[in-house]
RNA sequence: ACCGAUGUGGCGGAAUUGGUAGACGCGCUGGAUUCAAAAUCCAGUUUCUUCGGAAGUGGGGGUUCGAUUCCCCCCAUCGGUACCA
């Protein structure tokens, strides 16, 4: 009997549905395990074969941890709320909720195919109404509290109206915006909204102004990635930064307890870096410039007070609260257009013109709060918005930006810093000794800093202050498919639902285009938007509020008395290993672990951090083919030419066009090209290049006939081969369930795995999997051989045993390092070995299937079965190994002379270092390398090496 | 521009603490088997070579008896940059 991958799969899906394998339950017998896989957005495209490689290696693990006698816990879910089923619904009118079903069979159908042994009865889908009530639940309970930078962590508001209550704005500590200071009694008198929007200050869920790209022709508010070089992606009209009053999240609250977390957690060091440099500490001064000719003050955040004396002029984000006020009359239109212009940009652009310096003066002047100079103030997209106060006071001498933005305005440099003492360092570098600064004259920079920041205080001009780049999370999208809002507002009053009411249901909708006015949809359904207590937020959640908790809910997925049991939170506790993809790193990974610091905060769960351990997978790219397309037409024709023509006459005559990978020949090498089926293929897939010309080294294919250059028969039109992204715009995707149906589930995985480390990205390449093929063959072949089974009671021999426990050893450890990549080369070695030996002994064989179970679940299974088991295999313990067995009677040394292998030398196991060194000077192959030369020195590495060391 | 990662044969990759560079596969070449093909099996496969050797892990420099591994500089590619998910 061959493995027939097709009824094996089908046998064990049945059987384990039948016995419910993957059920799990509260066991308090065992120690629990939780891995979990990146929550996926199910899109309409489904699954290619990249994006199962971290499913794999969780999968493996998972069963790997169930066989080493862990209660695991391996759920799967969606997060279904989001732009693409929307954005397909506008097209086509299909309501998201519809679409978004649709992908989900067909991911849960990919899914089932690969044989992962998730418990899907924890399923949960994040735009399912008994999964959201708990989202819009954790908002109320956001809503709620405020933040004490006293006791770090979160009260709730009603302490906070009492403490108001008590003794005005000065008795409390708290994370908050806009310094409003009022007395107990004004407190008393305020007005409700008055109140409210003093509370909104404070609450972890408030409600801010906040900048959207607004489209005008379009009339609608685009995503980041919609927007192009100021122009939508979508028709290319223009986009313009516009002000809206929208929810947000004071993730800054807990900027210090996200940085002091990451120090706990079994994370790569390249990620707590990167969401160290997300979360951006600094400290510094807070200092306060007057105005000359007005009250107000700009407020600036800077880490070098020290450079205060060489301070000679401001720059202000062009966004900035202050530009309108204080910008004069004749600088008035200037400032309107540079203003304008900016609010074209993205960010990114902004930071990315690093090299061009651009501005506009405001006619304003502040006043220097030591030397009461008049310096210029300036607005510059260079300075942003929304980090530190989005002002800056410049010190053209010591840094670089406002050293090119001085030059180009002609502005005045003081150097303040004398860095003749340290002849390497550049601008910005903390060395040196301070000039031209008054009572900081003489101080070293360090010292300056100190002394400048306590002058500061003294003056009370300033204070010394920890300022974050870490910004308030905009919690708005003006959208319709995403959790709505449990808020109605009342009189101006924000008011949260009570928890009875929730969930608050999206209610039902045909038209998904935003209104005109650029609200989401919902504001269109008046009868849902208008209730008697109030006017309803039309905003929706954006799609990381769901994904931010989704890990909790799995441990007791279907309760709807709370979104988990407190039993379920004691037992389960937190993930122990989560695998996913970088592009999380500052986003999704940060507001999980905000929202589960807030959940303990409030006691509803036990732990202040998520993700125990992290692992990243890679990408699987594809290979992107493209022809070249020439600029310009041959007698009104189109023409195609191979890449070594383009190359000559200049690739930048011609257009490079995708092509469909299937018509390309030996794609993905340097000569991959498409014959004249190729080319057939082409034209019935693309019709209208039916007329057109495909000129190669070889001849030209014109109009259904290929004229030869020489004597070739056939075209042969070199293509340009990319290693990309697999995607639909590039016709690359190659599907799993292509693969699992002529190979099988267990081969597909094992490649995958195979393919190299979890956490590289490489290219696919389907040829590949003939060697994995090959090996499954090979290791069936170990228990069938031409359909008889083989499996005897022989004992094993050394060599089996050795084989078979060396195995063992190397995969154990390789599964706790998560290198699945060499799992799969030391079965491939295993069963070369086994084959060379003609093993037939159960003893090898029956450890052999547990062995590979996590790797191969289906062919384990079955195996397993005719071996004689009547319970699965994933819940049969995996195998030890025995040192006894692995004991090498001999060494073999390499023999080097400086470093360079000359010679082998073969010796007992245990020899001491000075039989060996003697051993190794006696040997004649040796002589050519030593005769002549002096040897220094002999270094005898036990059981690694033997170096001779000669002049 | 900033933050992070990666770079080793024709290709994917291996080398656990600084100790035999290229394990395990793909592909390719040759052979066996076959009417033939597929499949299978065996052998070879970093490059150059005057066949003695020499060079070689993105490039340049350094530390060391010894560097893919550690340090400095540079280049290229990928991910992220707050409304894609």
């Amino acid at each position: 009997m061959d493995f027939n991958h097709k009824e094996v799969e089908k046998r064990c899906k049945a059987f384990w549905a039948d016995n419910e394998t993957y059920k799990v339950s509260i066991d308090p017998s065992k120690p629990k395990f939780y891995v979990l896989d990146m929550f996926p957005y199910p899109s309409g495209a489904g699954l290619h074969v990249g994006h199962p490689l971290g499913y794999i290696a969780s999968d493996i693990y998972a069963r790997y941890k169930r066989q080493t006698g862990f209660n695991v816990l391996h759920p799967m879910g969606y997060d279904a709320f989001g732009l693409p089923a929307e954005q397909y619904a506008i097209q086509t009118g299909v309501h998201p909720a519809d679409s978004t079903d649709k992908n989900i069979k067909m991911y849960r159908a990919q899914l089932d195919n690969i044989g992962f042994n998730y418990d899907w009865d924890r399923q949960v889908k994040t735009c399912d109404p008994s999964y959201y009530k708990w989202t819009q639940w954790i908002f109320i309970k956001l809503f709620e509290h405020y933040y004490d930078t006293g006791e770090k962590k979160a009260k709730p508001i009603s302490e906070l109206i009492k403490l108001f209550g008590e003794g005005g704005s000065a008795s409390v500590k708290a994370s908050h915006a806009n310094e409003t200071d009022f007395s107990a009694e004004e407190w008393s008198q305020m007005t409700a909204k008055a109140k409210d929007e003093i509370l909104m200050n404070y609450r972890l869920a408030f409600r801010k102004v906040a900048y959207v790209n607004w489209c005008e022709a379009l009339g609608t508010v685009l995503a980041n990635d919609e927007v192009k070089d100021g122009l939508s992606e979508r028709g290319g009209h223009p986009v313009e930064k516009r002000p809206m009053m929208q929810w947000a999240l004071r993730i800054t609250a807990y900027a210090e307890r996200l940085l002091e977390g990451l120090n706990k957690l079994d994370w790569s060091e390249s990620m707590k870096t990167m969401q160290r440099n997300w979360i951006g500490k600094s400290t510094g001064a807070q200092v306060f410039f007057q105005l000359a000719d007005s009250d107000d003050k700009i407020e600036v955040f800077t880490t070098r007070p020290d450079t205060i004396f060489g301070v000679s002029f401001m720059v202000l984000a062009p966004e900035h609260d202050l530009v309108a006020s204080i910008c004069t009359d004749e600088q008035k239109s200037a400032i309107a257009a540079y203003v304008t212009e900016a609010g074209k940009k993205s960010e990114i652009e902004r930071m990315a013109e690093g090299k061009t310096v651009s501005g506009c003066f405001t006619g304003a002047y502040a006043l220097h709060p030591f030397t009461q100079k008049k310096i210029p103030i300036y607005i510059s997209d260079y300075v942003l918005k929304d980090y530190g106060t989005g002002a800056i006071m410049a010190v053209p001498a010591d840094d670089a930006r406002d050293r090119k933005f001085a030059e180009k305005f002609d502005l005045e440099i003081v150097e303040i810093v004398d860095k003749s003492g340290y002849p390497d360092a550049g601008i910005g570098d903390k060395v040196g000794v301070m000039i031209n600064s008054d009572f900081l004259n003489g101080l070293k920079v360090k010292d300056a800093i100190k002394e400048s920041a306590k002058q500061l205080y003294d003056h009370g001009i300033g204070k010394r202050y920890t300022n974050y780049r870490l910004r308030d999370a905009n919690f708005s999208r003006q959208r319709y498919w995403g959790e709505p809002f449990p808020i109605k507002i009342k009189d101006g009053v924000s008011v949260a639902e009570s928890f009875d009411n929730l969930p608050v249901e999206l209610p039902s909708l045909d038209d998904f285009k935003p209104t005109a006015e650029g609200k989401s949809p919902l504001a269109k359904v008046t009868d849902w938007v208008n209730t008697p207590d109030g006017t309803r937020e039309t905003d929706t959640m954006p799609g990381y509020a769901g994904s931010s908790w989704y890990f909790f809910r799995y441990m007791d997925a279907l309760n709807n008395q709370s979104f988990a049991s407190q039993k379920a939170l004691d037992y389960w506790q937190d993930v122990d290993l989560y695998i996913g993809g970088t592009e999380h790193a500052v986003g999704h990974l940060m507001y999980s672990r905000f929202w589960t610091k807030f959940l303990f905060d409030i006691g509803e769960v036990r732990v202040e951090e998520p993700f125990k351990k992290l692992i990243n997978q890679g990408m699987i790219q594809g290979v992107i083919e493209y022809i070249y397309l020439a600029k310009e037409k041959t007698n009104g024709r189109s023409k195609f030419v191979c890449s070594k023509i383009a190359q000559q006459q200049g690739v930048d005559n011609f257009s490079k066009l995708p092509i469909h990978v299937d018509f390309v020949e030996d794609y993905g090498s340097h000569n991959s090209y498409i014959n004249r089926a190729g080319i057939e293929a082409f034209i019935q897939w693309r019709p209208e290049y039916k007329d057109a010309i495909y000129e190669c080294g070889l001849g030209t294919y014109d109009m259904g006939s290929f004229k030869s250059k020489s004597d070739a028969t056939d075209s042969m039109l070199y293509t340009e081969s990319e290693v990309g992204k697999m995607s639909k715009r590039y016709f690359n995707v190659v599907n799993p369930d292509t693969i699992v149906e002529r190979y099988g589930a267990d081969c597909f995985r094992m490649y995958e795995m195979f393919l190299g480390p979890i956490e590289q990205s490489k290219p696919w390449d389907t040829q590949g999997i003939e060697g994995v093929a090959k090996f499954i063959k090979r290791l069936w072949s170990l228990y069938y051989t031409d359909g008889e089974w083989r499996v005897t009671n022989d004992s094993p021999n050394k060599v089996e045993l050795k084989a078979l426990h060396a195995a063992i050893k190397k995969i154990r450890k390789d599964l706790e390092a998560f290198s699945f990549n060499t799992c799969i080369s030391q079965f491939m070695m295993l069963v070369n070995e086994l084959k060379k030996q003609n093993t037939s002994s159960e003893v090898i064989l029956k450890d052999l299937v547990r062995l590979i179970a996590p790797f191969a679940p289906f062919l384990a299974e079955e195996l397993w079965s005719k071996l004689g088991h009547e319970h699965s295999v994933h819940h049969s313990e995996y195998p030890e190994f025995q040192e006894s067995y692995l004991v090498e009677d001999t060494i073999t040394y390499p023999i080097c002379v400086n470093g360079k292998k000359r010679s082998l030398l073969k010796v007992a196991n245990g020899l001491a270092k000075e039989e060996i060194e003697k051993m190794a000077k006696e040997l004649p192959d040796l002589d050519r390398w030593l005769d002549g030369k002096q040897v220094v020195k002999i270094i005898v590495v036990p059981n690694k090496m033997v170096n001779f060391v000669v002049k």
